[in-house]
RNA sequence: GCGGGUGUGGUGAAAUUGGUAGACAUACCAGACUUAGGAUCUGGCGCCGCAAGGCAUGGGGGUUCGAGUCCCUCCACCCGCACCA
């Protein structure tokens, strides 16, 4: 009876899924326990070995609590939705739903053969609208809640209308004006609206509705995003690469952009604490805690010199007020354009461009200090001094208050900066500051520091925070850095957002409008202005109105209001004042011609009878610049008319004074932005129809619940029932990769807290036990082919008509390229014989040179570091006559090569991917075609080895944490061991040899070892030494010929997590009729390992010279005798008296001389 | 620049609490059984040395009877990033 791993591996797996051995219940007398693996993105490279390291982890340990008594949930999905599908989409024109299914299927052949206990009943997709009508619905419960600061937790928002209707504001402040909606209620950066119960009641619907959008967790706000005009697409850092795309080097921008956000940051403080109470390592929670960075300090306000303006600074170090030598503010500050002299404006503008230019990545790995001077001065609030204000890249917009108060003595930037730029250093710390470098110490006594002076710095932060506040110049602030999560992408492949827009208010649909589903496209292209590709399809994203259906969201067909067509006269009048501009219509039309806003506008254009100054026809929405004569009486009564008439044919009107246009066109240009609800091109707002919103969620809003829907992932009522996620509570333990540590992991952690406050779940962490598996990288091997070229270029053509492809070693190429003139010799004399041996006819009679070029070869087709000749000729067409040079310039040809030696490949170490050809698989799906034939067979580790080794295999491989490269080889240790274990229960000729012999000391003392070690080794994850603890159990009992079932039955039950087919196998064999998942991990008795006696290492003076078998009950003078008696340790200890004998225990004996 | 991680034989690694460094494998070497070996089994295998012994856990320093493990410092590599005041 022989080990058939693949026969065994299919028979078993068939069963499994016929007799739904891995199906779970909601409902079990058992302890509950919620095993989860972070899912999958089913890229269309399918799964490689790097995939199931996390999932054969968990897959171990829910087999293994499975043995232990526990219902085990162990589900598996897929996190569909994503950009590379939406980039395969642009490339080839399929539908990511089509090859997000293709790709799915795959990894799902490429999974179910590694045997996985997952209960594939519960699988879901993010795509999959069922799916994601829930996460939309998650996403109108965060729209439609905020967060009560004084409860410390989100509430509905209809309880905050009420507060506001009976109280105001003033107990519920806008809780950060970050990412607010421009308009005229917030006129400076960080000045915070308050308003009362009486006069919240007095404020229009969109006023209202402006203000709750400040409170919302889930709210629309503006934000920057590197913009690529030429790619007509928004970029992530990593794609920037010095101010230019990466793909085709186009310049690219910081634009701002409407965008939906998280309000995360209301959170911050309970993401922190609820770190406390969860197991993650410690670097997993340093990391996530720094990324939140929690600091106390306080803003204080620096007068502007000659102005009523103030900046306000946030610093963590108030106590160093007097240190304050300039001021330094991110170039995106609002009060730039203020405070810089008119010396100093072009130098600004031009820096604050190159700033524009640049990507956040850059700026931060920038280490060339730069920045300008603004002209403009602050005054010190305490000490009156005029401090110079710069601007720098160094301060970013984003964090505090967008701008510092530099103390170079104590800060190291600071101080760079000030050395760099040659600025006044003033030392308010004495001997502590050496004039070198800036010395962040808070031990200090303060100097120069006014009324600081002679306190120590700790001590003086509070009474600065004190005076500052007293004088109403400043506050105690709390700071995170942290900031709202960005929540919409400008894609296709996403959850639509469940809103529609009318007259710049967001409407949420109604929870039973959900699904909103994905509309089908037939171009990917973004839209317009930046848009995602939804904003190219009107028929989608238009409502027609007044339809009390718009309000509600029921789609319609487009029903585009006509306007009526104006007379050739009025066309003609129009042309001739289009010929005569005012400087403020000049201006204006700078701001507005060639598609600026991403809407084409006409000037001087007839409508219905009248002639306006500009007009976005697709978007109805007229600019009208008034003149000094609009102040009249009659003419603002023709205007108001006018305005009447062009709003009831559908036209918004927005009008500006010849002034205002004058002075701040940028202002305009904001506002006229607004209203065409940039980035929506928008036809909608106050035109009485709603628009959707064409942002599509990012990828991390499915992911951010998945885990909750596991537990009742089929329910189209709820997202999941409360008594299901009551049972099943907290995933207990959770495996992926650190890739996910700030992202997914604190969105997760959020929307489990938010579902918590209002009651949906009653946990709020998501995680108990989180685990992260290391990255599997690749090695890559690599052959250099030989490239000849000849000064005529028609005869280099005939080269490569006439000789096949010629590859050579690394040390040929190496030995070449550095200019061994032997070598070079060498290498010509060896063409030269294969080029006699193809060009028959000597065509080639001519001196040529060589080049070399550096390949990746498959490694499946390398043996180690030995390349396979005839599978390289089969592997690409262009190779099939390759001819190899190596070792001694041996010439290798097809079919004719004799020797044993075979080309050496260079290796080196990459991350694992198709384009390296460095990927090694699992399992390989057979490819058949129509006619069912299977053209190529299937093929991987599995095929080969059998899942049981590859699985044991892949966590022998080194602890599941770390990062390792991957390397094929070690398998056979571990499929030696598979058989050999087999052999302990089978005969080839005898089949089962399993005897009821009782078993003796030794045999239980091994196994009770082992189930002792597998045990803890599985409990904490050290699967590595788990397997090599099966390894000696099994050497130890084949030295013992044991083939006793007492022994090798609970041994079974062990190795079944790690190895489930073969231990079904075996257990099947030995008579069992029911799965082996369903039969009780051994119980471990002390009794058969205990020793009475131990052999010690004996050290003298710390080094270990001798060892003794001592009793273990022996006291400390019984063991000094014996010891001291020893011969070695006497020979060692050179005469001399013991000053010490140190004995431990079951460790070690040491004598001190 | 900041944050996190890693560094031990030819290779993957083990050493769980400061207590025999290198378990278990792999590669390699020698051998057995074989028509054969990609089967199976036996022995060897950190480095230097004939040996006695010495040296060895990225480098240097420290604490300790004793350090891969703790502390300081430097170096190399990998991962992440939003220059975090």
């Amino acid at each position: 009876m022989e080990y058939k791993f693949r026969d065994i591996e299919k028979k078993w797996q068939q069963w499994w899924k016929e007799n739904n051995i891995y199906k779970v219940s909601n409902e079990s007398p058992k302890p509950k326990y919620y095993v989860l693996d972070m899912f999958p993105y089913p890229s269309g490279a399918g799964l490689h070995v790097g995939h199931p390291l996390g999932y054969i982890a968990s897959d171990i340990y829910a087999r293994f609590k499975r043995l232990k008594g526990f219902n085990v949930l162990h589900p598996m999905g897929y996190d569909a939705f994503g950009l590379p599908a939406e980039q395969y989409a642009i490339e080839h024109g399929i539908h990511p739903a089509v090859s997000t299914e293709n790709n799915i299927n795959n990894f799902r052949k490429q999974l179910d053969n590694i045997g996985f206990s997952f209960d594939w009943s519960r699988e879901l997709r993010t795509s999959d609208p069922k799916y994601y009508k829930w996460t939309q619905w998650i996403f109108l419960q965060l729209f439609n809640s905020w967060y009560n600061r004084i409860q410390n937790k989100a509430s509905r928002i209809r309880e905050l209308i009420s507060i506001f209707e009976n109280e105001g504001n003033i107990h519920h402040p806008v809780p950060n004006s970050q990412f607010q909606l421009p308009g005229i209620l917030f006129t400076t950066h960080h000045s915070l609206l308050m308003f009362t119960a009486n006069e919240w009641k007095g404020f229009e619907e969109k006023t209202k509705q402006d203000i709750l959008m400040e409170y919302r967790l889930a709210y629309c706000g503006y934000g920057e995003v590197n913009w690529c005009e030429a790619l007509g697409t928004v970029l992530a850092n990593d794609e920037v690469v010095n101010g230019v795309s990466e793909r085709g080097g186009y310049p690219v921008v910081k634009k701002k952009l409407r965008q939906w956000y998280l309000r995360i940051t209301e959170y911050a403080d309970r993401l922190l604490q609820g770190l406390q109470k969860v197991d993650f390592s410690e670097a997993m929670k340093e990391m996530q805690t720094n990324w939140i960075g929690k600091s106390e300090g306080a803003n204080i306000e620096f007068r502007i010199q000659n102005s009523e303006s103030r900046i306000e600074v946030y610093t963590t170090r108030p106590d160093t007020i007097f240190g304050v030598d300039f001021m330094v503010i991110a170039p995106e500050h609002e009060l730039v354009e203020q405070i810089t002299s008119e010396e100093q404006k072009k130098a600004v503008e031009e820096y604050v461009g190159y700033v524009k230019s640049r990507s956040e990545r850059e700026r931060m790995a920038e280490k060339k200090i730069s920045g300008i001077f603004t002209g403009g001065y602050c005054i010190h609030p305490f000490s009156g001094k005029q401090i110079p204000i710069w601007i720098s890249e160094y301060v970013l917009i984003g964090y505090g208050t967008g701008a510092i108060m530099a103390v170079p003595c104590g800060d190291e930037r600071d101080h760079k900066f000030a050395k760099h730029f040659g600025l006044e250093i003033t030392n308010i710390i004495g001997s502590h500051y050496n004039g070198e470098e800036a010395n962040d110490t808070k031990d200090a006594i303060l100097e120069n520091s006014d009324f600081l002076n002679g306190m120590v710095m700790k001590d003086a932060i509070e009474v600065v925070i004190k005076k500052i506040e007293e004088q109403g110049i400043g506050e105690r602030k709390v700071n995170y850095k942290m900031r709202d999560a960005a929540f919409s992408r400008q894609r296709y492949w996403g959850e639509p957002f469940p809103i529609i827009w009318k007259n710049g208010i967001a409407y949420p649909l109604d929870e039973k409008e959900l699904p909103l589903e994905l509309p089908h496209v037939e171009s990917y292209k973004p839209g317009p202005d930046g848009e995602g590709p939804l904003a190219n399809l009107p028929e989608w994203y238009l409502i027609p109105s007044p339809s009390p259906l718009a309000e509600k969201g029921k789609v319609g067909t487009a029903n585009v209001p006509k306007y009526s067509v104006s007379t050739p006269t009025q066309y003609e009048f129009a042309r001739t004042m289009r010929k005569e501009y005012t400087e403020a219509e000049k201006k204006m039309w700078e701001l507005l011609r060639n598609n600026q806003l991403g809407v084409k506008f006409r000037r001087q254009h007839p409508i219905e009878s009248y002639i306006v100054d500009f007009v976005a026809l697709q978007n109805k929405l007229i600019v009208e610049i008034d003149g000094g004569y609009h102040e009249t009486e009659d003419q603002k009564k023709y205007d108001e008319m006018r305005t009447r008439t062009l709003k009831e044919i559908g036209f918004h009107v927005i009008r500006f004074s010849n002034e205002e246009v004058l002075k701040n066109p940028y202002h305009i240009k904001d506002k006229i932005k607004l209203e065409l609800g940039v980035p929506t091109p928008s036809p909608q707002v106050e035109r009485g129809w709603g628009v959707r919103e064409t942002n599509t969620m990012p990828g991390y809003a499915g992911s951010s619940w998945y885990f909750l829907r596991y537990m009742d992932s089929h329910n189209d009522k709820e997202f999941c029932n409360r008594k299901a996620c009551d049972y099943w509570g907290q995933v207990d333990l959770y495996i992926g990769g650190t890739e996910h540590a700030v992202g997914h992991l604190l969105y997760s952690r959020m929307w489990t807290k938010a579902l918590y406050d209002l009651e949906y779940i009653g946990h709020d962490e998501p995680y108990k036990r989180l685990v992260n598996q290391g990255m599997i990288q690749g090695s890559s091997r690599f052959i250099y082919r030989i490239v000849l070229k000849t000064k005529e270029v028609d005869e280099t053509s005939i080269i490569s008509r006439i000789l096949p492809p010629i590859f050579v070693t690394k040390n040929i190429s190496d030995s070449v390229s550095s200019g061994d003139l032997n070598a070079v010799v060498k290498l010509r004399e060896t063409i030269l014989d294969v080029i006699d041996i193809f060009d028959t006819e000597r065509k080639i009679k001519f001196d040529f040179e060589f080049d070399f070029i550096r390949i990746h070869v498959d490694v499946n087709i390398v043996d180690g570091v030995n390349l396979d000749m005839n599978a390289f000729r089969k592997w690409r067409q262009e190779y099939e006559n390759a001819i190899f040079i190596f070792g001694d310039y041996k010439i290798a040809l097809k079919d004719a090569y004799q020797g044993t030696e075979e080309p050496v490949c260079e290796v080196e170490i990459e991350k694992m991917s198709k384009s390296k050809f460095n990927t090694v698989s699992p399992y390989d799906p057979p490819i058949i075609n129509e006619k069912g034939e299977i053209i190529k067979e299937e093929g991987g580790l599995v095929v080969k080895y059998g899942a049981d080794t590859f699985r044991m295999y892949e966590m022998f491989l080194g602890p599941v944490e770390m990062s390792k490269p991957w390397d094929t080889k070690g398998i056979e240790g571990v499929y030696r061991f598979l058989k050999k274990f087999w052999r302990l229960f089978a005969d080839e000729e005898k089949g089962l040899i399993v005897t009821d012999e009782p078993a003796n000391n030794d045999e239980l003392k091994i196994l009770h070892k082992t189930i002792k070690k597998i045990g803890e080794d599985t409990e904490r994850f050290s699967f590595n030494t788990g397997v090599s603890a099966f390894m000696i159990a099994t050497n130890e009992l084949t030295d013992l010929k044991c083939h006793k079932r007492s022994i090798l039955e609970p041994l079974l039950i062990l190795l079944a997590p790690y190895a489930p087919h073969i231990a079904e196998e075996l257990w099947h064999l030995l008579g069992h009729t029911s799965s082996v998942v369903d039969a009780n991990f051994p119980k471990f008795e002390e009794k058969y390992v205990k020793e009475s006696s131990k052999t010690y290492p004996v050290a003298v003076n710390g080094k270990t010279r001798t060892e003794l078998t001592i009793a273990l009950d022996a006291t400390q003078q019984q063991v000094e005798e014996i010891v001291l008696a020893n011969d070695v340790v006497k020979k060692w200890m050179d005469g001399k008296p013991p000053k010490k004998v140190i004995y431990v225990k079951n460790k070690m004996v040491n004598v001190v001389v």
